[in-house]
DNA sequence: CAGGAAATTGCCTAAAAGGCATCTTTGCTC
DNA sequence: GAGCAAAGATGCCTTTTAGGCAATTTCCTG
């Protein structure tokens, strides 16, 4: 067998630290929140807590961590003669698509997942966490642009992380806009700026 | 008058904290160097070092935000009637020319500053802070960016995102080249890229 | 089902984080 | 140039975090 049930219970044990550290910071507060707590409310020890997440705040991003690295996966499940750009798109919509499914059921925006990446975005203690969460997904997007293009040296990365930019301000600008406007549209017109070589704008 | 003594001094404190916490994470590595140290070789006490900085890795990351700070900076001294790539391409390049000018002589260089450099990249522990350097100096240079072209929503801080991520590629890249190659060069190349909107290259 | 690797846990020490009160220094006014 | 108010520096204190070490329990393999 692939993973045995050790292999399976951690990967559990590691999602329900991450949801339960996100769901308590929402509900209290990141700095009412102790680890003590969050290990409690996922039934484990302070101790084991520690064995997972070097910190907290890691294991906050966590949730985020996978999420990202899904667009690398959405990727490499593309066609391998679809155009990159083409397959990028595609693999992006699927990442913000995600959302729903998070914990089983798929009450549509979900609810405590945007409540999440909300809190996520504001609490500057978490802002390190979080960037580092992209940074290890813009390896493997890099890795997966390499693999598909037959490209190297900067070019790949230079992708991956243009394209980790951009999901990051379409996410902002999403969550800000007022009237709100759809991920779709904010991400299509992100992209179509990029791929034009972000020209000035009358 | 603009600032006073106080205000001075006070930044004088905060760049002597901060060279003192690289040189000393540069000689020790940064899991050996307690924040007393550092504010000891400051001249501060230790509650002192706290009132500047929260962590011990935002003291290391606050010259890099200085040095940051100074590309949204470049940009606004740019001629107003200056083309944005062209402004765009002079601040990144004169970002990457500072390292000489770090606390006073001018040795080439700068060893102190690009071991620094290297710490910085490769000590997961400062990963964190120093994104949220680059995103702060993200915000500044969006601003800028919005104010030059007279643009609002994403564009700014696309633009403002996908210059920073091009400068830790060609920042990354440069580190690693084995036979080196010259930051302008690598510069240009991926500003060319970026311009032409990211082509698969051939 | 026995041996061994891996994970969980408790215990312990060092270090960090940050509130609060006090003392100094600086900037401004008379 | 003396005095006063505000801002900064410092010391002290408590809570929390970080992580090493060893004992114990749980799963995998032969």
């Amino acid at each position: 067998m692939a993973d045995g049930l050790r292999e399976r219970k951690k990967q559990e044990t590691r999602i329900a630290l991450s949801w339960a550290a996100v769901r308590l910071a929402v509900e209290r507060g990141y700095g009412n929140v102790r680890i003590e707590d969050i290990a409690a409310e996922a039934g484990v020890s302070l101790r084991t807590f520690r064995n997972y997440f070097d910190s907290k705040a890691d294991a906050i991003a966590a949730r985020e961590v996978d999420r990202s690295l899904r667009i690398a996966e959405e990727l490499r499940a593309r066609p391998a003669d679809e155009p990159l750009w083409v397959a990028v798109r595609a693999a992006i919509e699927k990442h913000f698509a995600l959302g729903e499914e998070g914990h089983g059921g798929q009450r549509p925006p979900d609810e405590q997942w945007l409540a999440g990446i909300r809190l996520m975005m504001s609490e500057p203690a978490l802002q390190g966490a979080v960037a580092r969460a992209y940074a290890r997904a813009g390896d493997e997007l890099a890795a997966a642009i390499a693999d598909r293009t037959g490209t190297s040296g900067m070019y790949p990365r230079l992708v991956a992380e243009v394209i980790a930019a951009t999901r990051g301000v379409v996410t902002a600008e999403w969550l800000r806009a007022d009237p709100p406007r759809s991920i779709a549209e904010l991400l299509s017109s992100a992209l179509d700026q990029i791929e034009a070589g972000l020209p000035v704008p009358e």
